[in-house]
DNA sequence: GCCACGGCGGCAACGGGTTGCCATGTATTG
DNA sequence: CAATACATGGCAACCCGTTGCCGCCGTGGC
């Protein structure tokens, strides 16, 4: 038990334990953060001494002559959209194994409050991770210059970058919808501040061209339930057969407005998503979507950002390519050869899917 | 434009500022910390060449002397979860207007995960709000006695706490199965370790008593999609015509196992969950479920924080209690005459929900 | 004309570790 | 046995702001 009472309010310090075990504080210091440089019965003795005591290091002190706050900033998009949990999991796991704690900053959206959240965080961490950042090329090199930095979900010169095969993804999801006789693919574009929009966009323009399926785009629109339901309304000014949405929350919305209107998914229009959020397991009728390993992209990120504040340089070269795979479900079905005439929506095969494939 | 370039990867410090501006490094310091302490004019003339130099405070360095990071955490028990989303909005929005940052934790379920966490960080930042803390009462009080703590989702005496109505919420669920004939419910357990799983069960012990409902319990099963299809199983060997989930994923997980084994939700059965997640608006049939001001629960336990970093005394009476409200949806319905005949679960009147009520 | 007072700025001591350098004492080598 | 190397621990400077206290100066009151 403790017999050495601390007066209350006082946190126990370096000095203390120096103190009570007959060595000077330099000394307490290595004990703990260079133990190969003392004694390792000095270092034990500090060391139960300090357990007596209660020392716990304090790490603000100890950042201001290191500099090294061991924390990274984990920066998301918008908290509020599934696929940055796994994304989080994956980044979270890799800093706790380094020793790092993961500060998550949510810029709900925003280029503004990404900013200013990046502006104030940045002092006080090693590194940071932009994951689907809103913030301009100029904005996150000027932090890439502080800081070192990995860019999630977006390629950019001269800053270490970490993306999907998103071209893969829509090559794979145009040929897909083009076996089951679609030759026309619209699709409903996200915030033209994501990075993705584009690519996916002009990777369509591209399976297109060779696939021989025409392509369109309609939006932008916001990437969430509501948003999908706005173009539903579009979709059915202009109607089209077969739908790649910019994400899973706008497919689901899409296919929502879609039956509202009273036109069946997948029997007059089949909806692929993006991303493979959980929901698109559970709606009905369950969403064929394009997935993403979200927790191996969160870990790839961190590791290298790890690397990169141990000192390495920060391969700024091609971004590393994470693999994407289609996940079918049952938005998607062979054209309907009369897409006027919408049959009833509930008039399926099968009432409730079974346990679809889903990403661990 | 500067034309004082500074050393690169040299910060700026006050000292610099100082010699530039012909002051003291004290009155720097001063300029910014209490500039009513300083001349008007010396304090803009310090202002114009700390711009001109880039020099940037360190909160570090502040903090050391201060014992103030601007910091506050905000652990949440899953990230994965999208109940959390929404109180990090709310708990970010009212930290953000007081000048905090908020530093995110996932305590990823697990007891162990979190006290680690807790550990780490208490000593950077300025304040802690636990939600739905899976850590022991005694280890909470622990913390609370070294950092403002708010506890979220959770009673616990001598700590503030903010808590929903659940027993309302329950009392309001019973009333409306009630209402459709129900005379039993079957209450789906989450985790042991969660302390609104233990008031629920209450509550509806309660309730039964004074409606005349005969309840019972199954569990404990993980709050997750997988564990409410577990509980299907379980509930199959043992017929229930009404059941509350412990929350909106088992809830969506109970419905998708029943209606795989064939027995129709509401038709046969009627399940109600809790927390409102957007899930519950989407799935089919549409979640019937106890909603929870979850923006509301986030600021307040923030605001409820900042008063106490602030020097106010921390109301530890009561908790704060925060309405609930019943969303009903469509998978409540009235009670089936004949139990044992399960329909086709795709014969339904209402093939896709339209836009239910659910929280902004 | 003298004193009191308020505004303003500087000095120096922190806060809690970290680390370069030096002084021991002991082990190793020739 | 002398010379050198190494292991170990202490000293003191440093990281970058903050703040108690003191001194200077100008102003106003009596």
């Amino acid at each position: 038990m403790p017999d050495h009472i601390r007066p209350p309010g006082q946190r126990v310090t370096i000095y203390d334990v120096a103190l009570e075990a007959d060595v000077s504080p330099s000394t307490v210091s290595r004990a703990f953060s260079r133990p190969s440089r003392v004694n390792s019965e000095t270092a034990e003795r500090i060391r139960q001494v300090a357990e007596r005591l209660g020392y716990r290091t304090n790490p603000l002190a100890r950042a201001l002559t290191t500099s090294r706050t061991q924390m990274i900033a984990l920066v998301i998009a918008d908290i509020t959209n599934p696929v940055y949990a796994e994304i989080v999991r994956g980044a979270q796991e890799v800093a706790a194994d380094g020793e790092y704690t993961t500060v998550l900053i949510d810029a709900q959206e925003s280029d503004r409050l990404e900013r200013a959240a990046v502006e104030r965080t940045m002092s006080t961490v090693d590194g940071i991770v932009l994951a689907s950042s809103r913030m301009s090329d100029s904005a996150i090199r000027m932090v890439a210059k502080q800081r070192p930095v990995v860019v999630l979900n977006r390629a950019l010169a001269d800053v270490p970058c970490v993306v999907t095969d998103d071209p893969r993804g829509v090559r794979r999801a145009a040929e897909h919808l083009g076996e089951l006789g679609h030759d026309h693919i619209t699709y409903v574009a996200g915030p033209q501040a994501s990075w993705p929009n584009g690519v996916r966009w002009r990777s369509l323009l591209e399976a297109g061209m060779e696939l021989e399926i025409k392509v369109r785009q309609i939006g932008p629109f916001s990437p969430t339930l509501a948003g999908g339901e706005r173009a539903a309304q579009e979709l059915c000014a202009r109607p089209a057969t077969a739908v790649l949405a910019f994400n899973d929350q706008m497919a689901i919305g899409i296919i929502r407005g879609l039956s509202r209107m009273g036109v069946n998914v997948p029997g007059d229009v089949s909806v692929v998503g993006f991303d493979n959020i959980l929901a698109a397991d559970i709606v009905t009728p369950g969403l064929t979507t394009v997935a993403a390993p979200l927790y191996a992209e969160g870990s790839a990120a961190t590791r290298h950002l790890l690397t990169m504040i141990e000192g390495a340089p920060g391969h700024t070269g091609r971004p590393m390519v994470l693999p994407v795979r289609l996940v079918v479900r049952d938005s998607t079905a062979v054209r309907n050869p009369s897409p006027g005439r919408a049959r009833p929506a509930w008039v399926r095969q099968r009432p409730v899917p079974g346990p679809a494939a889903h990403l661990p």
